[in-house]
DNA sequence: ATTATCTATAGATCTATAGATAATGC
DNA sequence: ATTATCTATAGATCTATAGATAATGC
């Protein structure tokens, strides 16, 4: 999380690995790394400590000189997944002050943005039996239980204004927050470009929430002209919903 | 699967349990139930046959008698979850000659519906890491493809139509699938009505997809009535997507 | 002296098997 | 005799720790 944690330093002190060092990135964060990855196709407990090891070119004991435990290299990076999104949405969002259905297309245009531009596609971990019902995590858990809670006062904002369906307030922030998230599991990294995926899932947002969906494409590029020439997504999104 | 498999039948031959046996059902109906509910909790993996066999009132070992081995518990869950939706669109709703927009309606609702009203949360099992990359599950996978396959032939025929808005067919059927999906995470069983969900979900697919989204309401409401009058509808969804 | 690594291993699992046991059925 | 269970355990893990080792830095 520290900007020093992300800087590569490839220390020369200390006893030298069994096999070199291929990458020069820092080895904390080349653990996380490959963790990541191994935990999706493995999954939590699936992952072995001697996988992670090996996959970032370690024996398996050395790396707990990095993570005390196991746990603490999920916790991690769950901890790096939702900070920008909550603080965009918190911040900037809330300062921006369009029409409540512009809000809403930046909403999940950043949101969407951010799962498709993340490496490694981090926000799957959210979807991992451990993650999502262990005791453990609940804390992680309601930190994403916020950032449902922002897309449900957007839309009941809308429905409130009449410029949204009046249809169930809950089930329909859980469609929106439902579409955005499925490119989780559909957006391919290195072939599909994030901004347009982002595009197409906010106005597709849109054209669920809106009385006169038929408005959706417009809405959807005005607001993100408007935002973009106000500086209100400037800020490279990255590292953010995962 | 066979019909005789899902009938209790408590035995009485075998020596007797440890712990008398509270449920009269079948013990291996009763070994899927509690291995559905624990996967979901710990991951395949993360549950232990010691787990699997504590919920189903048996000694861990006496588990084998019934499943030689553990992937075959989870293997046989999938098996349960694909047959019949495929069936529907391939038997029933193939024969149906409605509109484009009409078909693709009772196909989304058709599935909300079957992972709705699904006992156990099936439909969630495609999400675990070890199924949803492992080698040994990629039979299971192509199954489910496949009815991914049966969407985007709907979606494409409605844009060739100039029905559906003219994007990214990939994209458009992921949206509508990842919608119709996304009832695995938001749908309260024994809180919501499945009818209730599937209906949202199926307006909610079409107003996405249709060039004139504000027909949504009234294509669907006519849709489900003429399928319902068809005789369409009538087998009870169950023990289908999960 | 400090650090990053290695090696070896304790202790706790976990899956699956082998063989005993206690019912019913014939 | 057949069946469903139990008990005990082999063999293979897996996490985390302890202590040795090989660098740099002072």
């Amino acid at each position: 999380m520290s900007a020093q944690s992300r800087t590569a330093r490839p220390s020369k002190v200390g006893r030298p690995r069994k096999q070199a060092r291929r990458s020069s990135q820092d080895p904390k964060e080349e653990i996380l790394e490959v963790s990541a990855a191994l935990f999706q196709e493995f999954g939590f407990t699936g992952t072995t400590t001697r996988q992670i090891a090996a996959a970032a070119g370690l024996q398996q004991g050395s790396l707990f000189h990095y993570f005390p435990r196991k746990t603490e290299i999920i916790t991690t990076l769950l901890d790096r997944t939702l900070g920008q999104a909550l603080r965009f949405s918190q911040e900037k969002l809330a300062n921006f002050d369009g029409p409540i259905e512009a809000q809403l297309c930046l909403l999940t245009y950043r949101d969407a943005y951010a799962i498709c531009s993340s490496p490694h596609n981090l926000a799957a971990l959210w979807f991992l039996p451990e993650v999502s019902e262990g005791p453990e995590f609940s804390a992680y858990r309601s930190k994403r239980e916020q950032l449902r809670g922002v897309f449900a006062s957007y839309v009941e904002a809308g429905i409130e204004a009449g410029v949204f369906v009046r249809e169930d307030a809950r089930v329909l922030t859980n469609l929106v927050f439902g579409l955005v998230e499925s490119s989780i599991w559909w957006f391919r990294r290195g072939q599909d470009e994030p901004s347009v995926a982002a595009m197409q899932i906010c106005t597709s947002a849109l054209r669920l929430v809106l009385t006169a969906p038929d408005r959706a494409d417009q809405v959807a590029q005005d607001a993100l002209q408007d935002a973009r020439s106000g500086g209100l997504l400037d800020d490279d999104p990255r590292d953010d919903h995962g």
